[in-house]
DNA sequence: GTCTATATTGGGATAGAC
DNA sequence: GTCTATCCCAATATAGAC
């Protein structure tokens, strides 16, 4: 809006309207069923403009998935951080509390986390390096943080076990709530919360309270 | 094989071949992106072949669909019809089993899974209407005998965990083990079977233990 | 029931003027 | 950095011979 921007807005400004119009396709159709025409013009921008900006349409998939899950990792990590900073000890609900707080606090609207979902259901030649770098680092961390906090528990089967909390999250991201339930606007915080208190008791089955720092 | 089928094998055969290549094809890269060429290309059968026998791409994804689907959920519906037969007080464990039997005994195939799994990737568009069709039925009868076991449970409660329980069921099937786990043959049979003890964890939190008839 | 050939549409990507 | 126009390819679907 300021002048010194304003001769050469477009640039970014272009960007910006074909991210927000992948997204919002992407999400409601998926990476194949999506055309860079549809794209360009949701986004009222030239269809050229799409390869300048971006490369190509999986180029352009990835950066609309890099925008919106980066900020939810690096705080997944930095409340992780906080977290073992303040207590040697950690329990199983602190751990998933800070790993699902960008999922629940500041407010994600549902486009947003329907499209952190639909990463799942692309066929895995997309899904796989997008999730091994996306992902990767904070999964490794989170799972250290559990181990620590369930000393009893076999390695393999807390893996499993986080393997099944990701699809909790997935269900809740991609389609909100059970079917048939309706919507409304607090729908996937709430299932969030509720997935929380689920998947601790998956967790912590067996095992014997233990009293926190 | 025998001499009254040899005649017009052709029939049931193409059918069943275009069947087997659509599985593999739609859970390798999903619906939008595998062409019927491709499909027919794997069947070794002509393209028109496809349309002759299902109409359209959407009726051979459906009919894909329903192959497997359908078995997994009529076996579903025997079992619980079986259990409450047998008992009038059901356990939350013994529920489940019968929920997941169909998926560990008989030996499912991975692609089989996959392809169950796959459904959830779909645009809702194409996945709604095969959910509430396919599996509607039993999700509700399944919801039910979860609630008599659990009386003391809010209904919504209860029906966000079974969701939760679908979305553990879905990793399992799609993908498998944990990101970097080594597959196995068994792998998907070993994680239902651990989702199985994570669920009921998760459905019974914060109950008393319930003493089974 | 199976094939060839084709109608028709839409896709990703790029060249080149401005 | 943006546009028009186009290349080239692939898609679903169908018509019509066999």
């Amino acid at each position: 809006m300021n002048a010194s921007s304003s001769i050469r807005q477009n640039s970014t400004t272009t960007q910006l309207k074909i991210l927000d119009a992948a997204e919002s396709l992407f999400v409601e159709r998926g990476f194949a069923a999506t055309s860079l025409r549809a794209i360009a013009g949701l986004a009222e921008v030239n269809l050229a403009a799409t390869h300048y900006h971006f490369g190509s349409k999986e180029a352009l998939f990835q950066a609309a998935i890099h925008r919106r899950v980066n900020p939810i990792n690096e705080a997944r990590l930095q409340a992780l951080d906080e977290l073992e900073r303040s207590s040697r000890v950690l329990t199983v609900a602190a751990i998933l509390a800070a790993f699902f707080k960008p999922l629940t606090e500041g407010g994600m609207s549902a486009p947003v986390t329907k499209l952190v979902g639909r990463i799942y259901g692309e066929p895995e030649s997309i899904t796989k390096p997008l999730l091994e770098g996306e992902f990767g680092v904070v999964a490794g961390r989170y799972s250290s943080a559990l181990a620590r906090a369930l000393p009893g528990l076999d390695e393999t089967e807390l893996r499993w076990r986080f393997h099944f909390m990701i699809g909790g999250m997935i269900q809740v991201l991609s389609f909100g709530g059970p079917l048939g339930m309706k919507e409304s606007a607090d729908t996937r915080q709430q299932g969030i919360e509720r997935l929380q208190s689920f998947a601790v008791a998956g967790f912590e089955q067996g095992q014997r309270e233990v009293a926190g720092g």
